[in-house]
DNA sequence: GATTAGGCTTCG
């Protein structure tokens, strides 16, 4: 290959008929060579001495022909646009000639063809592309130039190349339908690009210029880099080869020997062609490229391309400073941005942020969890979401749970919400921030984010990287608030008891949090913890996770906590103790037994004289079983006349002790003051509001089963009585730091793993209950060294009187058992 | 190898 400069002639080269040159054409070609005009280019014209030249747009794979003959083609635009509506011609490469282009042609370079053949096209369906075709070989004695990017410089190259860029651009007043221009314009409205429904990318750009004419763009492209990167409206953008299509055309088509062409391609092709809206429009065509600036006055001028190549000269610096003066005074480029501490519900918003979390709600919804490091002023939502379906730092995501908002995005933006990735920062377009209410509590509103299906008003998303000035501008801060936030960790994580935690990262401390929780959940574990102070502006009834220190609790002698309660009446009562229960006794006593009702056919009955005690007999009744006894521990006795002392006495030998005093008829159950049933230390009483009492007489029907159980509840059944259960009621006062709310613990057995009904009458269930309680809230400790207790709790509302109260209980959770 | 969308807020 020869050198690279200038003062050779073609006629020096005419033997090598590709020839690569390293400078401008139109200082290398004779005077005798006429450069043809794609306008007048006919098939069976004289193309002697004519050249033709252009930029290389686009080339397709060498390949072979049916004879074995190569084949090479290769678009061509016309390298000075004569504003005709055909600036491109196929360029056929045969036989050698095909090969040696192939190798060394470049995309953007510039290719002068002479001495070929015109034929007619049957390949250009393009709009703007020739009804002919070149067609060029040796045998033709064609002759290929190629200019490696002469009119192709990047930024760093301008200095050194001498050779001025030869694009011009059209002002938006300027333009004519069906046209492939070049133009500059400020962006007064654009649509982030989405997902079509075709096989591309799409992003819709109005443009603006000093002209005050606009200009929608339609743009396509299936490489998301390649469409322009708009991330605000008044940025500006310069787009080269886009095609304009609208009310002009048509007057364009006649003179062209183009209408032929489209009648021939029949009435689907006009359709096409006819303008949409008797609007123009652009439309990206072949070779379409942009590049984005920002809008800002003064900001440093940084092309925003994925193309490594492209003219930038300093005249265009001045243009895109003109448009961003012009643009500041003309344009409204008060985007309706927010951050989330400014947000106001019922308005739509774009907001900069960084995505924390993501998880998939359903095939038309997705959740993004993300955060700007302000707080949100409102309550804001949050999505219930399996914590294995959340993508995302939970730790993260836990310690900035006070600053994280939930958005749902809906239908056609889930496919792009799915690809984003955790970490990344986005600005999301359009966000709606809806207010939302519950029934009766229109004062207690929370904010719901919605990114609603379709693009309208631009809605979208966009990654922004990680150098745009926005993003670095909160990184910033958002790193001033992570420190902050980790200060305030590490002066709580000091005066953990071992001061170990010091130089433990965050997660070591969350992690050593949650083991220290004194309790534990045993449901729900995937929900996220709310914080208090939301559940307290929140809406009633509402179910939460939480995370909180008990300050403090009543009652606090721990034998008031367990009561009776109703199931039936939703009654709770104080339960009875021993010297209620003697007073009845000694009461009933008083009767004398009746020994007509003794020894009946399901019981036998025995009686004695009380030791010392006067007048006093003890009659036990000892329910039989298919008329046999049983063994003590399985028997259920029926006792008259005894003190409370020979009663527990009795209940540590037979199963079942049921207290009774004689009528004239028949035996009789005493009042409901007083037990229905002991079991063991366990006594059973009955609610004397429900119990409709049926006579002693009914208990025969278990007598006769085959293997009385004698549970307490077919006992209380069959007697007609409402059996009352013994409960664990007390008020936790918990605190998260955020706020403090009273929440009520009402526990059978679950919550302390103790039975209420058995720890009023154990020494040792009690001593276990005043240790845990010891745990959960040990007495004289400060706030912040409590443990930690992770609990779920349900809000609902209490009618007192015309007082409505709202109250919150504790469900679901346990004490940890290494606590136990 | 054409098609996609064609600005103008919401079901959730």
């Amino acid at each position: 290959m020869m050198p690279s400069t200038c003062a050779v002639s073609l006629q020096d080269k005419a033997a090598m008929p590709v020839q690569v040159i390293d400078g401008a054409p139109e200082t290398l070609l004779p005077s005798q060579l006429q450069k043809v005009d794609l306008k007048y280019l006919q098939v069976g014209c004289d193309q002697a001495n004519k050249y033709f030249q252009g930029t290389v747009i686009l080339f397709y794979p060498l390949t072979k022909l049916g004879n074995g003959t190569e084949f090479f083609k290769i678009l061509l635009q016309e390298s000075e646009n004569s504003c005709s509506r055909t600036s491109s011609i196929n360029i056929l490469f045969f036989g050698r000639l095909a090969e040696d282009c192939e190798k060394v042609v470049h995309q953007g370079d510039t290719m002068v063809v002479a001495g070929f053949n015109v034929a007619k096209s049957f390949s250009a369906n393009e709009d703007d592309q020739h009804c002919c075709q070149l067609e060029v070989s040796e045998d033709a004695g064609s002759n290929i130039y190629i200019y490696t990017k002469p009119y192709l410089v990047t930024t760093s190259e301008t200095a050194s190349m001498p050779v001025a860029p030869k694009y011009t651009y059209t002002p938006l007043n300027h333009l004519k339908g069906g046209t492939i221009v070049n133009l500059y314009g400020a962006v007064k409205f654009f649509k982030p690009p989405y997902i079509s429904k075709g096989t591309d990318y799409c992003s819709v750009v109005t443009i603006v210029d000093q002209s005050n004419v606009k200009l929608t763009c339609t743009l396509f492209n299936g490489n998301l880099d390649a469409l322009p990167k708009i991330y605000k409206i008044g940025d500006i953008v310069r787009f080269h080869r886009i095609k304009t299509q609208g009310t002009a055309h048509t007057e364009h088509l006649s003179g062209l020997g183009l209408q032929l062409d489209i009648t021939a391609r029949g009435n689907k092709a006009k359709e096409k062609i006819r303008e949409y809206n008797e609007q123009m429009q652009g439309i990206t065509s072949i070779g379409f490229a942009s590049l984005t600036f920002d809008g800002t006055v003064g900001a440093p001028i940084v092309p925003r391309t994925s193309s490594k190549l492209y003219t930038f000269t300093e005249e265009e610096q001045k243009t895109i400073e003109e448009l961003r003066i012009w643009a500041a005074s003309n344009l409204s480029v008060f985007g309706p941005t927010a951050k989330l501490s400014g947000v106001q519900p019922m308005l739509f918003f774009d907001l900069t942020c960084q995505l924390l979390g993501k998880a998939e709600i359903d095939g038309s919804s997705f959740l993004l969890k993300v955060w700007d490091g302000t707080k949100c002023s409102y309550t804001s939502w949050k999505v219930l979401v399996e914590e294995s379906d959340l993508e995302g730092d939970k730790v993260l995501i836990h310690r900035l749970r006070n600053l994280t908002v939930d958005i749902l995005v809906y239908d056609n933006h889930v496919q792009l919400a799915k690809s984003l990735k955790v970490g990344s920062f986005l600005r999301i377009y359009s966000l709606h921030s809806k207010q939302a209410s519950a029934g009766n509590q229109a004062d207690v509103s929370y904010v719901e984010f919605h990114l609603h299906g379709g693009t309208c008003y631009g809605r979208g998303i966009r990654v922004l990287p990680e150098n745009n000035p926005d993003v670095k501008e909160l990184k910033a801060f958002m790193d001033s608030v992570i420190l902050t936030e980790s200060q305030n960790v590490e002066s709580t994580s000091s005066m953990e008891v071992d001061g170990t935690f010091d130089n433990l990262s965050y997660q070591s401390y969350s992690e050593r949090c949650q083991q220290l929780s004194v309790t534990v959940l045993t449901d729900h574990q995937h929900l996220d913890d709310t914080a208090l102070n939301t559940i307290l502006k929140s809406t009633v009834p509402q179910q939460y996770r939480i995370r909180a220190k008990l300050r403090t609790f009543k009652p606090q002698n721990l034998y008031q906590s367990v009561k009776l309660y109703c199931s039936k009446c939703n009654s709770l009562q104080e339960v009875p103790d021993g010297d209620d229960f003697d007073l009845i006794l000694r009461d009933s006593a008083v009767t004398a037994p009746n020994p007509e009702v003794h020894n009946a056919l399901w019981y036998d009955s025995a009686v004695w004289d009380a030791a010392n005690q006067g007048q006093r007999k003890i009659v036990v009744h000892f329910v039989k079983h298919d008329e046999l006894l049983q063994e003590p521990e399985d028997t259920l006795i029926m006792v008259e006349g005894v003190t409370l002392k020979e009663i527990r006495k009795l209940s540590r030998r037979f199963k079942c002790i049921i207290p009774v005093k004689s009528t004239k008829e028949d035996l009789e159950l005493l009042d409901l003051s007083a037990p229905f049933l002991l079991q063991g230390k366990i006594w059973h009483y009955g609610c004397k509001q429900c119990s409709k009492q049926k006579t002693i007489q009914s208990l025969s029907s278990l007598a006769i089963e085959e293997q009385p159980s004698w549970e307490p509840t077919e006992i209380a059944k069959v007697l007609g009585i409402e059996p009352l259960q013994y409960v664990f009621v007390m008020k936790f006062t918990l605190d998260d730091g955020t706020g403090a709310l009273d929440a009520y613990l009402f526990d059978y057995e679950k919550f302390f793993q103790i039975p209420a009904s058995e720890v009023l009458t154990s020494n040792l269930l009690q001593e276990k209950m005043e240790m845990i309680m010891s745990m959960l809230c040990p007495s004289g400790t400060k706030l912040d060294d409590l443990p930690w207790l992770e609990c779920f709790i349900r809000s609902y509302n209490v009618r007192d009187g015309m007082e409505q109260q709202v109250c919150y209980q504790i469900f679901d959770t346990m004490v940890a058992e290494d606590v136990i």
